[in-house]
DNA sequence: CGCCCTCATGAGATCGATCTCATCGATCAC
DNA sequence: GTGATCGATGAGATCGATCTCATGAGGGCG
């Protein structure tokens, strides 16, 4: 409410004065400084950031935007990025795009008009996006979250989203499994999901396994096990899925024990991003982890750093595998004491 | 980075038509329009919302704080508040206290001075914070979500907390329980974890059931069984747990299943929150679940109508019964078909 | 005693958009 | 033809803090 104006007039100074009391306290007088820190108790003075952000040309505020926070990879990674924020000084400004390129846009447009000092950003598809094109020309630095790096120039922060799940195939190729699937949400409408897809590929490849057809699911982050059970059954079931996220493979967890089938007696499941719950469910989930924390914290400092002009290196961050009860060995190997082949075996 | 006025001059008109261009369109000549508008495009102009800001004296932005954004009631209602706050023009500011009053302070002060239009706020124990009593003065408008109403007088969204979990207990006493314990987080550190405690002894009592003394778990959103092992033997073991939030339940489910108890066969377990997870798992979490879409819908909605000088009705909002898997009948009255009573059936 | 330097302070411009009020030309009614 | 009205436009103030530069008082030193 109370202005520096009216602080100065109360103490008797001028607005410099005033001023100077609150950013450079040692070059007011003991006396003056007294007085003016008086007059501001007793109007009870706020500074206004506005004012102080239009003459200094720079908000210290970073736009954010994550494609929804229902999923706790983002909220996690939200959490870190605004405690690194605020011990750096900065506000964070939050939004939610849904992967709708034309909010994605809307939003940009509005962070950009709200003069954020940096933008930190997940869209969908980073390769052909529109707002990212957009983005090249602006002045403002801006970085990637998860997405894989921009042919346009943008700097990426993220994991090595295709080395990561080639690595989580290995791990079940490793179990004994052969028929390994890996379950997505719809179109594959994340680059990252894409990368994943041709991780698995790749590792499948390598050990001379037939790489099967993604399994769509209607939704992101949710499992209809209708679209699962017919590979469940018959001569070359599967005995082990890669599911694109870890709220995919929660549900799908669920969704298997409610129609009876034991994971990962009958099927073993992993996830991809480790978020925390997946630990403290019964099995645990087996994923491959995302330091979300360190990504939302390193997305932070790189900002700001480009904020200062530096250009600051953005190697990929290490991916880890977490060990979970959701994977075993599959049926097969644990028939393999007797003679009989599992194909055989299973009429 | 173009401003106004660099787009008036090659567009060979004054500021202030400029502005007009973009604010009231039908009060500039065509012609006029159009050069403004080309030059605009020539210079990629965007207009500077923080001068807007100051020469307003509003900032159309809102400043959000929650404890934690991993905590998926949280988020969700931050998702929801997103989507209406930018449906009606506002941004918002988002920041986490973790519940630590100090950083609430901080926190606070920091959106004060950047001159939010209204302030949304989640704090631990709204009777006796001290930041809301510095609010109270404030002319900010201030809304508590999730707490209950301030003795001070700021209004407060959310559910009846008491009532809600005395009809969580009954509902357990109705299937049959006897012997129900309430679980929770250290010291009841938050308001409403002291209001559900009080609900479950009210209902307890109306039945004339002990209540139990709380079963404190060293963190608020994690189980440990050990602390409540003890209570599940012997005579007067219990039958049913209420949590005094959905990640606390889910997690003591799966710590009891890894340790072999069959929930709900040996123990029933109900949550409270109704986060959309819930429903997902095997067993299904049974939940009272607090509408945390239209809880933070309608905390945007009343804050937008704190700021233009409404004092909107603020009743609670509906928790609704959640059923779930996670829930049955007590083992007693599993056996209530053979004549000997519960007690002395276990040695 | 005079000169210079330092320190405290004030006057005024500035950031960029918006708002009020004045102006000017044109149209209209009488 | 002349005054009134209306529409389009511009000049200038304003929001609140900060920054630059100028001023003036006081101290140190030759």
């Amino acid at each position: 409410m109370a202005d520096l104006l009216s602080v100065a007039k109360l103490a008797g100074v001028s607005r410099a004065t005033a001023s100077r009391t609150f950013a450079t306290p040692e070059r007011v007088s003991p006396a003056t400084r007294r007085k003016v820190e008086d007059a501001a108790t007793q109007l009870a003075f706020r500074p206004n950031k506005v004012a102080r952000q239009l003459r200094a040309r720079a908000t210290k505020m970073i736009g954010v935007m994550v494609p929804s926070l229902n999923n706790p990879v983002f909220a996690e990674q939200l959490h870190a990025m605004e405690v690194a924020a605020r011990e750096a000084d900065y506000s964070l400004i939050v939004t939610t795009s849904d992967y709708d390129p034309s909010r994605e846009q809307a939003i940009v447009d509005e962070m950009l008009s709200q003069r954020v000092d940096g933008l930190a950003l997940t869209v969908a598809i980073a390769h052909d996006s529109a707002v990212l094109a957009t983005l090249k020309r602006e002045s403002t630095p801006c970085l990637l979250v998860y997405n894989p790096l921009h042919p346009g120039g943008l700097p990426a922060i993220g994991v090595d989203n295709r080395a990561a799940m080639a690595e989580a195939t290995r791990h079940l190729i490793a179990l004994g499994h052969r028929h390994i699937g890996m379950v997505a949400g719809p179109l594959l409408q994340s680059d990252r999901a894409r990368l994943r897809y041709a991780g698995y590929r790749q590792a499948m490849r390598e050990h001379g396994l037939a790489p099967q057809p993604l399994i769509e699911m209607p939704r992101h982050t949710q499992a209809e096990l209708a679209c699962l059970a017919p590979l469940l059954a018959g001569h070359n079931r599967l005995t082990a899925v890669l599911c694109t996220n870890d709220l995919l493979a929660i549900s799908l967890i669920g969704e298997l024990q409610r129609a009876k089938f034991s994971v990962p007696g009958d099927l073993s499941v992993m996830g991809f991003d480790g978020i925390d719950l997946g630990q403290r469910l019964y099995p645990s989930l087996c994923s491959m982890e995302q330091p979300r924390i360190e990504i939302g914290r390193a997305a932070i400092a790189t900002l700001l750093a480009m904020i200062q002009g530096q250009s600051p290196p953005l190697p990929f961050l290490p991916h880890a595998l977490r060990e979970g009860e959701s994977v075993g060995a599959p049926p097969a190997t644990r028939q393999a004491l007797t003679p009989r082949s599992p194909e055989r075996n299973t009429p």
